[in-house]
Formats: structure tokens, sequence, C-alpha cells
DNA sequence: AACCTTCCCTGATGGC
DNA sequence: TGCCATCAGGGAAGGT
């Protein structure tokens, strides 16, 4: 499920491959997924060119020249890169290994919903097997862009983020501490498989009440939050499922999971079995010894929990 | 206002 | 072999 780590490593392949084309050709397949009307769509962005890719929590920005062109992968949005001096991959695979699916540059298919063409040479596909994805087109003006994201919370890795903000966006509610972290008004980005990731990197068990958490867990949640997102870019984007990059492969952060997905695996840090449970409809993994479920324990050492976490093999 | 539930959608998987 | 139920979940919308 793309989540910012994801995003961003799309935006990172994507970029030096498309910045400074221009489209010449735009094919809509299922029109479900535009948030703008497929006729107008096409009618705004031909001819025009792409000047930069950028992000936001989970979105991502095609600057053109005067409209912003807006992806959310929803669950299973792909956006590849289709290179005319490449060969195409014949179907879709699965990694012999891993199981994973690698879809490589590929021709468009039942799920291809949209498909921008480059008078360059070359096009970008979208494609998205459960629709959960949205396209949006905005034309550019002032505040255009803070009035289409005034919904969303603190952006990580920019001087936004910053532990005064945190710790004034933390009101005392009753809401487990996870669905806080799935608020995207809270801090943008954050999905599912990066929240439990760093619940499990701060020590807090999932369940408990946002009031609850001390300042000091704040604090630590404040960095792990970056830490896992960090982490995440680093590994390519964690491929559970469908993730793909923008050359279709798949990330490798999967591997390197301390909790997501690891129930009935030992914990990579004490070896306690790994639990899941179901908190705001979301599945949530944790450890119950290095998240405990009463918050912290008198004598537990927090400070050598970072040091101690034995990475995957 | 805060919080919870339902819905959208398809493919993989397991039971029978 | 097929058939059906279940699960995965981001975010909007509707309900309490």
């Amino acid at each position: 499920m793309p989540e910012l780590p994801e995003v961003e490593t799309v935006r990172r392949g994507l970029e030096p491959h498309v910045v400074g084309l221009s489209i010449e050709d735009v094919w809509v397949g299922d029109s479900k997924i535009l948030q703008v009307e497929a006729q107008r769509l096409t009618q705004d962005v031909l001819g025009q060119t792409i000047q930069g890719l950028s992000r936001r929590g989970k979105y991502l920005l095609f600057e053109l020249d005067s409209h912003y062109l807006i992806f959310h992968f929803g669950m299973t949005g792909q956006l590849t890169f289709r290179d005319p001096n490449r060969p195409d991959c014949q179907g879709f695979r699965r990694h012999p290994v891993t199981g994973l699916q690698r879809a490589l540059q590929h021709a468009p298919d039942r799920h291809t919903h949209l498909l921008i063409r480059f008078r360059q040479g070359g096009a970008v596909l979208f494609r998205d097997i459960r629709k959960f994805g949205k396209v949006f087109l905005i034309e550019k003006g002032e505040d255009v862009l803070s009035a289409f994201f005034g919904g969303l919370g603190l952006e990580p890795f920019t001087p936004a983020y910053n532990l005064p903000a945190f710790l004034k966006r933390f009101r005392n509610r009753k809401l487990a501490i996870k669905s806080l972290l799935l608020n995207q008004a809270f801090v943008a980005g954050i999905g599912n498989i990066y929240a439990d990731e760093a619940l499990f990197n701060a020590g807090i068990h999932p369940s408990r009440k946002i009031r609850s958490i001390r300042i000091v867990e704040r604090e630590r949640l404040f960095k792990a939050i970056t830490q896992v997102l960090k982490r995440g870019i680093e590994y390519g984007g964690t491929s559970f499922r469908d993730f793909v990059n923008s050359d279709g492969e798949a990330g490798s952060h999967q591997e390197k999971l301390m909790v997501y997905g690891r129930q009935g695996e030992s914990c990579h840090r004490c070896g306690t079995l790994i639990q899941k449970i179901v908190i705001g409809q979301r599945s949530s993994s944790f450890c119950s010894t290095c998240q405990p479920r009463g918050g912290p324990q008198p004598g537990l050492c927090i400070g050598s929990r970072h040091e101690a976490a034995k990475v995957p093999p």
C-alpha cells in the first residue's frame, strides 16, 4: 500500500524520465479513478510540459505549465514509465522467492486506467487493480495547493515537522494512538505499515489512548516516525503485495520490517511472538514486551531500545 | 465535535 | 475442479 516512502520512491524514479517532456496524448481506461472529467483532462493537459515532480503526504504532483496533475495511489496504484527503447515485460510475473509480483515495464492491460504519452517518446501508465486510487487536475493559481491540501497535517522531512508543532497536534483524546497516526490531518503520509513500525520504534502499544502517552513517549514517536519513513525510502519502499516503483520493480523494505505482517513470528529485539489485533478496523501488529499495554514499565531502559534492535537478516 | 461504521474494489487464499 | 467466504485497507461519507 503506497505510503509516503513508496510515493517518494516513485517520484524519485520517475523524475529523471519525465521532467521536460511534453504531453502528446492522453488515454483513459476506467474514468472512475478520475476526479476530473476525462474530456477536460485530455483537453487541458495536451501540449503541456512537465516542469517538475513533487510530493505531499501520499500524493504525487506533476507540475505542468498551467495545471497540477495529482495522483493518489490508494491501495494498489502503480505509476510506471514505459520506455520505447526498452522491451516490455510479458505479462505479470510472481517473484519465485518472495512471491511478490514483478511487473517491470508493461503494456497497458485491463487494470491500466490512464496512459500519458509524450512527444519525445515514452509514456506514463497508471495501473490500479482495486481502483481506490484517484487522479486530480487543478489549475494553477494563488494558494490552490494549500487549499487542495488544507486538510493534510505535518509534512515529514520539512521544517513544518518540528517537535513543538507535533506536540501541539497531540490533542488529549480517547482515541487509540494508532488511529491518530493513520489520520492524515495529524502527520501526512503515514499508513498502516509505517504506523505500526513507528509505534514499535517508540515502544508504544498501538491500543493506548492518546491522552495516556507521556511527553517523553511523544518525543520518541516524533523521532520514530521520520526514522521509519527514512528507512522505507532507503530500501525503495515496502512491497507487500502490489507496490512497484516507476520501473515496475518491487522495493525491499518488507525484509526490514520489525512488526508489520510478522504476526506469529518472533520479535527481532526480544524474541516475543508478534501479535496482531484490530484497531479502528485496521490490523495492528506489535510486540507486547517492547510495547507494553500499560506504558513504560519501571526499570525498563528505554534508551537502549534502538541499539538493542537487531536488523532482520 | 468526536468517534465509529460502511462502502468502494479485485485478487489471493482457504475450506468444503 | 469449482464455489463461496474472508481478508487486505485509504479515505470519503454517513450514522450515532
